[in-house]
DNA sequence: CCAGATCATCTTTTT
DNA sequence: GATGATCTGG
């Protein structure tokens, strides 16, 4: 340990020795921040603080995992396991189930994911005969949401003339009812969405002060990652467990607070002095990831925000190459010259593929890119997305073990009733559902009930759920004697599900069939792993499961390879390399963030996140043209990148100047193609690179639009993508254009850019 | 009652 | 361009 501490520098030591009482350290970005906290924690336990007496909570699975190997190399395996350290999700999942009696929920609750959730409130939304226009799904559950992260029961909920005049006004009178129909279909079917596990983890410290106590003498020092992140119901669990003994490390960057949408609140940080007087506070700003061209242009974008704690990050590393803007006409075309990018710089500078990340903001524009790289066999690992666990054949599976291990959860019994099919349909499901609202019975408990079920079901369909019944008790029977795997193995097989899955010969069938395999690989690993003494069931796999997100189950073969991913995601992770692309206004800053300051302020620390994730180099890209929605349209370089000093920057040519590219009309590049800047950072591979033809041409923008007036229904048309279509109804600026191998499409007159053909 | 086909809406970010 | 909702023929 103590040769250890020659890695630190001065208030890097300070914020490992310091150790009692509340400190904050404020971390800039690459400024060392994880190495702090491990080394504090282990030179608790180098000073005989007991291990599960640390609590140490993270935003992400894989961050408390790098932490814990790490801290495991430096002080043994044994001490690092005995750490509370997870997600606050996990953590306080886990200790839900313990005392889950304490407020009447079994210790086998299942968690809802996102996909439940929605799917609950559409059923309730439908059983209410509300305008599912009007109460939209995402909107409803958001707000529920909000609601939960801020410690809003249904009850208060009901019960606010405040909210009740906000909803009015939204016109959305009947959400303090949805809400508490969902909060209650949520316990009846033994089931928590992610906010209840933070929301019943604040009911259960609030009503239950010996239990309270009991996790306040446990957990006698507490620390907390990313502190600037925390909601209001996250701030309230730690607030209540340090009352007593204030041992609180919070550790955090203002200017790195990016999840305001679900509730993060940045004032806890920055309020943190006045929850805790006496806390020593500790700033970390030297930043020894990038360079110092890097961290300059980064501050001198931060700068246009204005609520800040003060803090001067530097960079003692050399002055680095300048960022490199590149211009690209259209969307695939940037695909191509960022893959074209990456080509050069493993030649050029010896970097190898996981170097190099493409950040971008929306998870839509990954396609593009995986195309283009794919196209010149760069191997890639994309984050994000469709995760592996929301994959619908994985979550069919997952529904099984759920409804075995927890029966009352009505969104997994939906889910499996009919798969495999086995004839039970819409109509019987929605009849079950009926009864089991008029009953105030489970469907499980319906379908139990033998005189309930023959006054309403013919024999035929009471025979077919009988069988259903019956297979899910057999596997119940075995849940406490076979092992997670063993159960999940049989339980597959005896569907036939694998089969069924492994028979589909089509590309997506194949993708389907690995995937379940790697489902049940997953479980066998999970229930051979000897490591935790924690319990080894198919109860225990779900709720580890269901908390992963795809960042925390990497192959090791996907180790090295090019890393495709949003911004947010990227938090807390560096390369050598970051491509940061669809710089465009409306795409970052996004066009949803634009009319707050609050929300612009926002993005632009999402712009300083990407930045600061570069040890060595950073290219900004944008397109001129971009598809959305299937509709082509112009797009404008970010203010973002204007608001670097333009000492940083170098541009193909100054923007601004001069006439802007106008659409070309042949495919040769060299024409239209502006020479690259000659700065330092020019490799010179670049400028001949630009000059080599796309194996298929861009198409985008590479031809003259008709003028829209003059189109008329029965005339042919040619559109870049979609080919030659017939245009069948005129609207307005709106064409219904029929192509042939697409289907009919509704194009925007003005951004469609339609050649008359005929 | 079911399965395949077509239609509509969507996209900001995630534990 | 994908996913879920709705329609339609068997």
């Amino acid at each position: 340990m103590r040769e250890l501490i020659k890695d630190l520098n001065k208030e890097q030591q300070e914020a490992v020795f310091n150790y009692k009482g509340a400190s904050l350290v404020i971390a800039g970005a690459g400024s060392g921040k994880t190495r702090v906290l491990t080394y504090r924690i282990a030179h608790m336990l180098t000073e005989g603080v007991h291990p599960a007496s640390i609590l140490a909570l993270t935003f992400t699975n894989k961050a408390a995992n790098e932490m814990k190997t790490r801290i495991a190399d430096l002080v043994g395996r044994d001490a690092a396991r005995k750490l509370w350290m997870g997600t606050f999700h996990s953590v306080f999942a886990r200790i839900l189930r313990i005392e889950s009696a304490a407020l009447s929920y079994p210790s086998d609750y299942t968690i809802y994911d996102t996909t439940d959730s929605k799917n609950l409130i559409k059923t309730i939304v439908k059983e209410m005969k509300l305008d599912d226009k009007i109460y939209k799904t995402s909107e409803v559950l958001g707000r529920i949401s909000n609601a939960k992260n801020n410690l809003v029961t249904p009850e208060a909920y009901a019960a606010s003339s405040e909210i009740a005049t906000r909803d009015n006004a939204s016109r959305r009178p009947m959400m303090a009812v949805i809400y508490k129909h969902y909060a209650a279909r949520c316990r009846k079917a033994g089931a928590m969405d992610f906010d209840d596990l933070l929301l019943n983890t604040n009911i259960l410290f609030r009503d239950h002060p010996k239990i309270l106590q009991k996790y306040q003498q446990a957990f006698r020092y507490i620390l907390v990652d990313e502190y600037q992140d925390t909601n209001y119901s996250q701030y309230l669990i730690i607030k209540r467990l340090a009352e007593n003994h204030s041992n609180v490390c919070v550790v955090g960057d203002d200017a790195q607070s990016i999840y305001s949408f679900r509730g993060a609140r940045i004032e806890n940080i920055l309020n943190f002095k006045r929850d805790y007087p006496e806390a020593v506070i500790h700033k970390l700003e030297r930043n020894y990831r990038s360079t110092r061209t890097i961290v300059n242009a980064a501050n001198s974008v931060i700068a246009n925000n204005r609520d800040q704690i003060h803090k001067k990050v530097y960079s003692e590393k050399a002055e680095g190459e300048k960022i490199r803007i590149i211009e690209a006409r259209a969307d695939n075309e940037e695909g191509f010259l960022i893959a074209s990018l990456i080509k050069d710089l493993l030649f050029a500078k010896q970097y190898q593929y996981k170097d190099i990340a493409i950040l971008y903001r929306t998870n839509a524009q990954s396609r593009i890119f995986e195309e283009s790289l794919r196209k010149m066999n760069i191997p890639y690992k994309i984050y994000g997305g469709v995760s592996f666990f929301q994959r619908k054949e994985i979550k069919d599976i997952l529904a099984y073990f759920k409804l075995i291990v927890n029966t009352a959860d009505e969104e997994a019994f939906k889910r499996i009733i009919n798969y495999p099919l086995r004839g039970i349909g819409k109509t019987t499901v929605l009849k079950l559902e009926e009864l089991a609202l008029a009953m105030n019975l489970t469907i499980w408990d319906v379908i139990g009930n033998d005189s309930l079920m023959q006054a309403n079901f013919n024999k035929g369909v009471i025979s077919k759920i009988q069988a259903f019944k019956d297979f899910i008790n057999e596997y119940m029977a075995k849940l406490d004697e076979m092992e997670a795997f063993d159960i999940a193995f049989t339980l597959l097989s005896s569907l036939g599900i694998l089969k069924e899955l492994r028979d589909d010969k089509t590309p997506e069938g194949i993708s389907r069939y690995e995937n379940a395999e790697a489902l049940l690989n997953g479980i066998r690993e999970f229930t051979e792993s000897p490591e935790e003494e924690t319990q080894r069931g198919l109860a225990d796999y779900l709720q580890t499961v269901t908390l992963l997100t795809d960042a925390d189950t990497e192959k090791p073969e996907d180790y090295n390879r090019v890393t495709l991913m949003t911004i947010h995601s990227a938090k807390g992770l560096e390369f050598k390399h970051v491509c940061i692309v669809g710089v465009e206004e409306e795409l970052f800053p996004s066009h949803m963030s634009v009319t707050l300051p609050s929300d612009l302020e926002e993005e632009r620390r999402l712009f300083y996140v990407a930045l600061t994730r570069a040890e060595d180099s950073i290219s900004l890209s944008y397109a001129n043209t971009r598809y959305k929605w299937g509709l082509l349209g112009n797009c404008n370089p970010s203010r973002f990148i204007s608001e670097i000093s333009e000492t940083y920057l170098d541009y193909p040519l100054p923007l601004n100047s001069g006439p802007q590219p106008k659409p070309n009309t042949g495919n040769d590049f060299s024409k239209t193609s502006k020479p690259y800047g000659s700065g330092a950072a020019s490799t010179g591979f670049l400028k001949e690179r630009r000059l080599v033809r796309m194996d298929k041409p861009v198409q985008n923008g590479s031809t003259e639009s008709s003028d829209p007036s003059q189109i008329r229904p029965g005339q042919h048309v040619e559109h870049p993508r979609f080919g030659i279509g017939e245009v069948l109804i005129l609207e307005g600026d709106k064409a219904t254009v029929e192509f042939p191998g697409h289907g009919k499409k509704q194009l925007l007159l003005k951004f469609a850019k339609l050649k008359i053909v005929n």
